[in-house]
DNA sequence: GTAAACGTTCCACCGCACGGCAAGGTCAAG
DNA sequence: CTTGACCTTGCCGTGCGGTGGAACGTTTAC
């Protein structure tokens, strides 16, 4: 199969299969004589997985440590549970910290609607935003 | 006053300070016979509304748009509220988004816990995470 | 006079997941 | 034989907010 081929089954670039490749998180598939890369039907399963994995919020660097650890130790549950707690718990922070922006914002945008424009001191740049 | 005094008053590097300037969100300072930079006392208060701006989320070329809608038509609180408006409905988006992943996550874990690491399968690389 | 502690410019690099383009090789159809 | 569609490698650019280093000039203290 041609990398076009694969990637239009997929759904993705012939870049991002390159890419991918180089990434490790698609094995090197072989070659015709002439340099052409020829893949096998399990590289449209991988392509698959790793965009699930993806789909989770997985990195393409977490992704490739999960294939390592199948690689070296067969099914890698314990790591990728491990992986999925990790990323909760920095989603449930990374969600935190972006509402906590959100009250700052709905703040600011209330008190933009109370402050008088012409009251604007002449030094700062903008009153809405208090600078302490 | 010279930029590392005024870097430490504002609690960032002299890195930073060169950098906003080109960012174009602290004006060029006035210069020393020897080319040194000579800033006056309103540059801290700017650091402070950068500052700010920052905490809300703002990005340096929005923060940029606000200084120089100020100094070109006065206070900028039009331009702000609008500004505000449309951060607080991206945060929205983008938390939604976060939580869409956190899900998915949490609903990995959990299968995670209920697989058996013996049923995954050869030719996959881990069935917790199904390629649908 | 000299050494330390500052200052200057310019250029490169970080993570992340690709996209664009160039210069060339290969393969099938007409 | 030629055209066009495909493939190869390689290198640069994207956005964001800086950080690091090189190579060199200035100021201050002793």
């Amino acid at each position: 199969m041609r990398i076009g081929e694969l990637a239009e089954q997929a759904g993705m670039t012939t870049k991002t299969l390159r890419f991918y490749e180089q990434a490790q998180v698609l094995p090197q598939p072989a070659r015709t004589a002439s340099g052409y890369r020829d893949y096998d039907e399990t590289s449209l399963a991988r392509l698959r997985f790793v965009r699930a994995a993806q789909g989770a919020g997985l990195s393409l660097a977490e992704i490739r440590t999960i294939i390592t650890v199948r690689e070296d130790q067969g099914p890698p549950c314990g790591h990728v549970t491990a992986l999925l707690d990790r990323h909760a718990a920095a989603l449930d922070e990374r969600i935190a910290e972006l509402e906590a922006t959100r009250e700052e914002v709905r703040r600011l945008r209330d008190r933009a609607a109370t402050l008088n424009p012409a009251a604007c001191s002449e030094d700062g740049v903008c009153h809405v935003i208090p600078t302490h």
